[in-house]
DNA sequence: CTTAAGTTGAAACCCAGTTGCAATAGATTA
DNA sequence: TAATCTATTGCAACTGGGTTTCAACTTAAG
């Protein structure tokens, strides 16, 4: 499940850098394993990553680079509707929202952009007046494939 | 934040007795405590709650049978956007779905259906012919006195 | 009333994520 | 370039929601 690589390499670096965060080795090695991933990571998996690039790296530091890139709307916490038990992924804040569908059956996250989407988080701000900082669609069902091999 | 108390109670406790599960005195008391929660419970509110009308049930009793009424599609499971830490807040299905809008500020849980909503996962079936089991839809944001207030 | 299978409670366990704190290293200033 | 100030790191211990194991107990069926 590949993402697009809509985005130049580099540009969270400079946009938390922008902000007056201190640029450290492993704030680098973090950044650069989340903006190159090709899936959705966990935790656990950014730090497998992390480290290939700086052994030293401790859990910790991931945890704590997370949280400040959320706070920072440059990443978004998915829970692909809890199917691998309490894990969280991340994954670059994309320009435009998309929808993440899980297929309860084999397991594969697909992606899908819609106009309706924006709309409905339009109609949203002005009908609530709540004002959307962040969105989460999630569905979970099942994919065409595994309807078709049944 | 009450919710709209739009079945009538017991509705659940037929519900998996038709199923053909076995329907014990726990199970009724966690079943009466969803049905008429005013707002979103967590498991331990759930357990406490449950504590006042038997005493004796544990907890474990409480995630089984939450977990057990999520497989059967009778509740769903929220995060509410992680405001809470990692908890997670159960209601019952409701017949029709809604989006939850959670104030950054103030905590405040809101509902909203809409239309668009239900076309947009009707695109999301027919486009990607991805058969839709659970839909969960979560904001995150101000509300309308929160932004009044500042 | 018997019985077989489903369910419960208690304790131990798991594991993702957090906290406290001393040591370290970016960034800033001179 | 060196001194300094303060954010950040790593480690270890901890937290807390949720799960597993298994013997004892109920429920529903016969």
């Amino acid at each position: 499940m590949p993402l697009p690589q809509t985005e130049a390499p580099g540009r969270l670096q400079s946009e938390l850098m922008s902000r007056g965060l201190r640029m450290t080795h492993q704030r680098r090695t973090i950044l650069t394993v989340v903006e190159t991933a090709k899936q959705h990571l966990d935790a656990a998996q950014i730090l497998r990553q992390a480290r290939r690039l700086d052994p030293g790296i401790d859990r910790v530091t991931v945890y704590r680079t997370l949280s400040l890139l959320k706070r920072h709307g440059l990443i978004d916490e998915l829970d692909l509707m809890h199917m691998q038990g309490e894990k969280h992924f991340y994954e670059r804040r994309p320009q435009r929202d998309h929808i993440h569908m899980a297929c309860l059956r084999c397991g594969k996250i697909a992606e899908f952009e819609s106009d309706l989407f924006d709309r409905l988080k339009g109609q949203i701000q002005r009908e609530c007046r709540f004002h959307i900082v962040v969105s989460r669609l999630e569905v979970g069902g099942y994919c065409a494939e595994c309807r078709a091999s049944n």
